[in-house]
DNA sequence: CTGTTAGCGCATTCAA
DNA sequence: TTGAATGCGCTAACAG
């Protein structure tokens, strides 16, 4: 049991620090390498206490580590899973990260963490290259136009598709109910007398969270007989976005209420100085919606009416899932489709003071 | 060149996905598993440029894609770096992933993300997890008590320290000057004319940059002949610590203009609302500033005075450490230390209005 | 209860 | 210009 500080150990005897091995450790306890392989797995059943023991001492005395690679060239698994999302700085691929983070910090498997920047091209090289990497479960915030490669991940292993869409097989696809939300936020800005409301987007593409929230929105607009007002930006250029969004706003009648709601909260992040500083008064005169829950939402004065995504349900559903797959092998899951459900969060940005009552249906 | 698709392929001819190897390739291209292994490390030069083609052909035609974990094996090399830090919420560690992941995304290194929460326990068995993994490199925000096994491991791969001071011998170091920002912070608080400074801090335990933080917080007040005024909190409770934060607000004399400085952002974050609802008007009864520089700094009314720290230099710096160490070889860094300098950020937070010279100077 | 042995997939001498 | 053979460190039959 004598403890043994390994840096003067090592750091004396070798400094080259020629890697200690099961051989190692057998010769040092007198066993075989199977004996000591099997200690590292925990078969004590079929074993004396004495060499448990002696293994034991060996083990801590030369300090030794199993080697993963090794272990996974022959098992075949990495304990390792891949997240790779578009972006960590959204909250809710950051709040799915830390999820799995916090769930996987005992299990022994490690978090691969990957970004995407939204391009597919490269979305495409980080999986050939995890999947070299021999990771054992994938996360993935998908770009699109590659299912066709996910689909053959997904039959080597447990692949969950979080946030879009899916429809490739043997996927396991977790996403909120965005065509809902994106619907019902839209209505309760009308309904709370907004004029109009400015949806603001980035170029849906085919990205499924986009097009269903951009369609919620179209839904709700002609639910209330009122015209989509819609514009697209690009995150890549905050200057230009930012001054299409100003350009857009001096625009406006002033007599109206109207509303302004962003499709995700990194854009409102981008353009919300610009939005505040128009010269309406929020939420009398422009109300202020988003998609997402970054904290900051809260903080601003007036506090800011969101769409809440249960992130950390989502987050606890993944990891959950992949853990079935990997530990108890259980296949059932796999194809399955999850849709959670968000919220929305009435906030003061959208608390008019005007009487619905009194603007009629128009159209710009 | 015909293109394949590889689902179809492989689905076909083999359900069970029997890995492809190595071996495959080398029979269908009918050349031996050596020359396929040359071809996969570009030692082109011994090659006729009809085997190569042929190799080429017939690793797309199976889809191979090389086992990371056996070439690791060989090499003792798994092209992996491991971040570890405290809390990725932290827009330091924030800052310095995603510069590390874009800065790595084309080398074909993975990154390994985990949290330690601050607890060193969990830190030591995340490291030798990772270890055991065989990863290349380390960064790692330490909470200290493993500085002997962080030397061990800096004997055997790269090791950077970020944000916490470490003489361990053999890492790099990466910190900002925090007691001097801290200071500069303190004095200009006092220089505006506010009477005390309260400072918010989780307890500094051994953590470097909470202990610099508060010395030059200290050390702002002696220069100015203020005594300290100093609330630990524990932000593993929120509720506590804002109900904490709150009944000190409640003993200040109104009479005076005081400052809240908090040690950190998520700490802000936390009793920010406190703060703001305490019925001090900002700046003018109540100032605010903090360390580090979340995005919605900027967004509140009035926008928050803070510290910037030069996180992408800071992940810059430790990617381009690690690279030089990995690919050239180079060990002349290691050991290094780098001290970087924050910036003060003046915002209306701290904006007094009334007179310094009004106020003598007191101690409570 | 314990040991021998044969690979896992790849890189690398050394020969040819 | 190419190949055969060996071993990286570990696990798992299969023996004893």
């Amino acid at each position: 049991m004598s403890e043994v500080n390994p840096g003067e150990l090592e750091g004396v005897k070798n400094v080259r620090l020629k890697k200690t091995t099961i051989h190692d450790v057998a010769e040092l306890a007198n066993v075989s390498v199977t004996t000591v392989s099997r200690y590292l797995n925990q078969r004590y059943d079929a074993m004396s206490e004495e060499t448990r023991h002696r293994i034991a001492k060996a083990i801590t005395t030369l300090n030794y580590h199993p080697n993963a690679l090794a272990r996974g060239l022959k098992s075949q698994k990495s304990r390792t899973i891949a997240v790779v999302v578009v972006d960590i700085r959204y909250s809710f691929c950051l709040s799915v990260i830390r999820t799995l983070s916090q769930m996987y910090a005992f299990t022994g498997y490690s978090l691969i963490v990957s970004e995407t920047n939204g391009n597919p091209a490269l979305e495409r090289q980080l999986l050939e290259q995890l999947l070299s990497q021999q990771i054992d479960a994938l996360v993935l915030q998908t770009n699109g136009e590659n299912d066709a490669f996910i689909q053959d991940i997904a039959r080597v292993i447990p692949v969950v598709v979080v946030d879009r869409s899916s429809n490739v097989s043997g996927v396991t696809n977790i996403v909120t109910n965005n065509f809902e939300s994106s619907y019902v936020l839209t209505k309760s800005l009308f309904d709370q007398g907004y004029h109009e409301v400015l949806y603001i987007s980035e170029s849906p593409g085919r990205i499924s969270t986009r097009l269903e929230r951009l369609d919620g929105y179209r839904h709700g607009c002609a639910e209330s007989n009122r015209s989509p007002w819609i514009v697209y930006v690009n995150r890549g250029q905050p200057t230009a976005m930012r001054r299409e969004v100003q350009s857009v706003l001096q625009q406006v009648p002033r007599a109206l209420p109207f509303a302004v709601y962003t499709a995700n909260a990194l854009l409102l992040l981008d353009v919300y100085p610009v939005l505040r500083d128009a010269g309406f008064d929020i939420p009398s005169q422009m109300g202020l919606a988003t998609f997402d829950e970054p904290d900051w939402l809260e903080l601003v004065t007036p506090s800011i009416t969101h769409v809440y995504q249960p992130t950390e349900e989502v987050g606890i559903l993944t990891a959950n899932t992949i853990l079935n797959h990997l530990e108890k092998d259980t296949n059932k899951q796999a194809g399955k489709k999850h849709v959670l459900k968000s919220k929305l969060v009435l906030r003061d940005s959208t608390r008019i003071i005007a009487d619905p009552e009194l603007f009629g249906t128009s159209d710009r």
